[in-house]
RNA sequence: GUGCCCGUAGCUCAAUGGAUAGAGCAUCAGCCUUCUAAGCUGAGGGUUACUGGUUCGAGUCCAGUCGGGCGCACCA
């Protein structure tokens, strides 16, 4: 359990420990956050004091400092199982609490029947010395050893150049991709499309047309083709290759060159945000029949009769979803013979599990709201353990360019690329722009906003807290003879006491826990905040305490502070993809 | 009509059922001969859309009402 002591953080800090002078280990607790410092000193003191509650006992952080660093409510909770007043019950709670030596300094029973604890700055100061062992495993976990985690995101057809609206989820799958790592699970990031479909012949369709035209015949062009300038472009570097040797061709090499060309387009607009997939998963290949003869969505159909949920009427396969109590069938084989979305997506899931993934995460827009709830109820009747998969929505984006709110489609061409807003604001605005709202709220993108350079972008805040402590760095190194390689001598950080001082270790003792929360949750954003926490108090410990200026000692100790302050920043910028700017 | 999401400060948004509802931006007042002022300190700004309910405790959970978004195809 432990990720302070002998995990793989030794191996990759032995060589900068050897050559100077190693703290020793010194593990604060075998423990996976907080709640676990906490909680078995809770439980042998409520079995100490001869209690008895069925309450699950909760550890929280009080929103004042006031109240402690920690809090329980327990004896709120199991007052009245207990029949005891809950300050008197928490009284006794307390009576029994045993903590190690040097961690909890102060134990107080407050308001209604809290009871509140504070850590003592020297256990909180030795946070920051584990992260210097740590480095960029501070704040991993081991929750997910071993097991394999699938994330599925942006999934875009390449029908065209992606939107912003595209961005969100992008950048949401990715971050949660990212937070699962962190966890110790082996991700995959995986896209899946389809070329084979309807919007994919519309598509070969608007270039052909759009080729005509630069051919030099007039056509008529309808409003159901794409209208975007970007299918005049292919339709040129067609024309501009072949000439007008392909009038009388079909739409086959329209809608290749099409796709190839979208498709390199959008690997290469993720890219710029640090977006790379593992793996592709192309929709027809679940239209191929094996060895035998069948597909996997023939499979699915197979499997599903086999449980009695299957039936044809009106020309078509229907799924029987009214027998789990829905209004309507839902169409699984047209009447065309084709499949409907519904059962590759069912097929694909399938594979999910087949490849042998234990988390199964997919992103998408709140489009797709209504059709999961049929992939998971199938895959349940064909025995699968749908607990394995977290849905994670994220609702639509609006941008609002000069004040005017602009809804956007694909199909008419008005969407905002993606590309363009990059050019604009920058990879890293771009990105926490998309993960700084939770992903149940609409988010209203504001793009004039977001092109300001300016201090009211929340992305200078944060990298500034970084680029302030290299900017230190660079000079303690310099003038000083520091060495950044080096670790604090045991101990020599439980000199930093004053608030600024203790309130910025004490969010560095809360990074691994919101690591945890921030998965927990499928919501990054909780990151971007503890992010601009963090940020918040360096800021003002930077304008508190002198560090190049205060004698040696203190000095040193401060200096490690900011080592340790910028690692966090790092680790939580990695989760979240943005840069660490050196400087700015 | 119906399913899901949302409604919190002027604006954009936070707040695992907890204590006095918080940030940023904007507004106002201070802080740079001193480690990066893209920073810090302070002030003002709220009937958490509305009405009931659940309980020690509700912005949070439940019911209803109002308002906004997205779905409700033999499109994906």
């Amino acid at each position: 359990m432990s990720i302070s002591s002998t995990t793989s953080a030794g191996f990759r800090w032995t060589t900068s420990s050897q050559k100077s002078r190693a703290i020793q280990p010194r593990p604060l607790q075998n423990r996976e956050s907080m709640h676990d410092f906490f909680l078995p000193v809770i439980q042998s003191a409520l079995s100490a004091a001869g209690i008895t509650t069925e309450k699950p006992i909760q550890i929280e952080q009080p929103s004042d400092r006031k109240f402690g660093d920690f809090s329980t409510n327990i004896a709120l909770l199991s007052a009245k199982e207990c029949r005891k007043n809950p300050r008197e019950l928490a009284g006794e709670i307390v009576r029994h609490l045993q903590f190690p030596a040097d961690t909890v300094g102060r134990i107080e029973v407050a308001g209604a029947g809290f009871i509140n604890f504070y850590l003592t700055p020297a256990f909180i100061m030795r946070f920051a010395e584990q992260v210097l062992r740590e480095g960029y495993d501070y704040g991993k976990g081991v929750a997910g050893k071993g097991q394999k985690a699938i994330v599925e995101y942006v999934s875009a057809n390449p029908t065209g150049p992606l939107t912003i609206g595209r961005g969100r989820g992008g950048v949401l799958g990715d971050s949660l991709a990212n937070l699962l790592e962190t966890q110790g699970y082996a991700v995959t990031r995986e896209y899946y499309f389809n070329d084979a479909g309807r919007q994919m012949q519309i598509l070969g369709e608007s270039v052909k047309l759009r080729y005509l035209e630069a051919c030099g015949c007039p056509v008529d062009f309808p409003d159901t083709c794409y209208q975007g300038d970007y299918i005049r472009d292919i339709a040129g570097t067609i024309h501009a290759e072949h000439g007008s040797s392909l009038m009388d061709s079909d739409l086959l090499p329209f809608k290749n060159t099409a796709e190839s060309i979208i498709f390199t387009s959008i690997r290469k607009t993720l890219k710029r945000l640090g977006i790379e997939h593992d793996a592709f998963f192309n929709e027809h290949t679940l239209y191929t029949p094996d060895e035998g003869g069948v597909t996997e969505n023939q499979r699915v159909i197979d499997q599903l009769r086999a449980q009695g949920f299957i039936a044809e009427y009106d020309g078509a396969t229907w799924f029987l979803t009214t027998k789990l109590g829905q209004e309507k069938d839902k169409v699984l084989v047209k009447s065309s013979g084709e499949p409907s979305y519904r059962l590759p997506d069912i097929a694909y899931h399938i594979t999910k599990f087949e490849r042998g993934y234990d988390m199964i995460v997919n992103v998408f827009g709140a489009d797709h709201i209504d059709e999961y709830p049929d992939v998971l109820e199938a895959l349940k009747i064909l025995g699968y353990d749908t607990a394995r998969i977290k849905v994670a929505i994220n609702q639509f984006v609006t941008t609002t360019v000069d004040g005017q709110t602009v809804k956007m489609s694909t199909r008419k061409g008005n969407a905002d690329l993606l590309d363009d807003l990059i050019d604009d604001v920058g990879a890293d605005a771009t990105r926490l722009f998309f993960i700084m709202r939770g992903k149940d709220s609409h988010l209203n993108f504001d793009v004039d906003l977001a092109k300001k350079q300016s201090k009211e972008n929340p992305v200078f805040y944060l990298q500034y807290a970084h680029a302030r402590i290299c900017s230190l760095l660079r000079l303690a190194v310099q003038e000083a003879g520091f060495d950044e390689a080096s670790l604090p001598e045991a101990g020599s950080l439980e000199k930093l006491t004053s608030p600024a001082e203790i309130e910025l270790g004490f969010a560095i003792l809360d990074y691994p826990d919101m690591v945890k929360t921030s998965l927990r949750l499928l919501e990054p954003q909780k990151m971007v905040e503890y992010l601009h926490t963090l940020a918040e108090f360096f800021h003002r410990f930077y304008q508190e305490c002198p560090i190049l200026k205060a004698e040696p000692d203190i000095s040193r100790a401060r200096l490690f502070l900011c080592l340790a302050t910028r690692q966090v920043l790092r680790n939580g910028f990695r989760i979240l993809g943005v840069s660490a700017p050196e400087s700015m």
